[in-house]
DNA sequence: TTTGCATACTTCAATCTTAAAATATTTGCC
DNA sequence: GGCAAATATTTTAAGATTGAAGTATGCAAA
């Protein structure tokens, strides 16, 4: 019986966390689709640009590509042909690694970081403005919770 | 210079928000490559077929097109595809709307919804161990706070 | 009842995305 | 030095995704 009981509380607990993964989920994409709509509307732009353009401008030496894909987390694939494009409009350059020649680091041109300055001005402004529901504090708490739960995510042996 | 002051913690609240965007980003890009993972190698199957077949699984009755791209927040022509190739499987079958000639619904056929049936019972099981560091009173909590801003998202004016 | 706008869905072109294969280079081992 | 495995990236094919255009049907006002 004690048994029983087990398994029920494990049932409800999985499914809390069923649910919160799926809120988790729905708010996610709400908030990408919001700001989709913005970065088209006004810098004719698209998300996963403006993600790749928002990680170097983060990192003014430029990122390799992997690295790139790996903060981003999409595969190696795919951001070779969004810089590609962003290239090909001189937003981006790619930079031969010295003592690497298997490797490329891409990085804003100077042109780069101005188009991109004026879209972040406004992202954080969105960002800001969809979050108003939560004071800073809460935000915190809420993100603080979030970087140990990616951390245990990360630490998680992915044996299954 | 208390404009000053009040510049400074609208800055620091506003940067707060973003942090969290970014990490509630990150999160969820990394649980869904997991799933995703998981989902091809354990099942032979993608994350926005599984998508649909659970909208699907939790309306018995089927849903219209226009309905389920809703629920999942996606585009009409997306979910146009991919139950396209979900019918092709004979997993969804598509059934006139009476009295509705423009309207179709979508819902699982039988063996749809076998097949669901052993796909859902392992991704609550990958979820809840995803989620293993958060316990069912903490996941209910943030569950709720999340619903309450996909709330505040839902009501706000979008005039920007 | 006809005409025009709205609605529901599909189609289309472009971009994004993944997983796997291909290419080029580096590194470790003998 | 030379070869095998590992690494960094690109290419490829299939699927996913969007936004806009196209098609068919419904609805409502004149």
């Amino acid at each position: 019986m004690s048994e029983q009981v087990e398994l029920n509380r494990s049932t409800e607990e999985s499914k809390a966390r069923l649910r919160l993964w799926l809120r988790l989920l729905g708010v996610t994409r709400k908030i990408e689709n919001e700001l989709r709509d913005k970065l088209r509307r006004d810098h004719n732009t698209t998300l996963p640009r403006f993600d790749v353009m928002s990680a170097l401008n983060r990192h003014r030496d430029g990122l390799r590509m992997s690295e790139l894909s790996g903060v981003l987390k999409v595969s190696n694939g795919n951001v070779t042909g969004i810089v590609d494009r962003l290239a090909e409009e001189g937003l981006v350059e790619r930079v031969p690694v010295p003592g690497d020649r298997r490797a490329m680091m891409a990085r804003l041109t100077p042109r780069g970081q101005d188009v991109f300055a004026g879209q972040a001005a406004e992202h954080e402004a969105w960002i800001d403005a969809l979050f108003a529901d939560m004071g800073a504090d809460e935000a915190q708490g809420f993100a603080v919770r979030l970087k140990e739960l990616a951390e245990a995510l990360e630490t998680r042996e992915d044996k299954e």
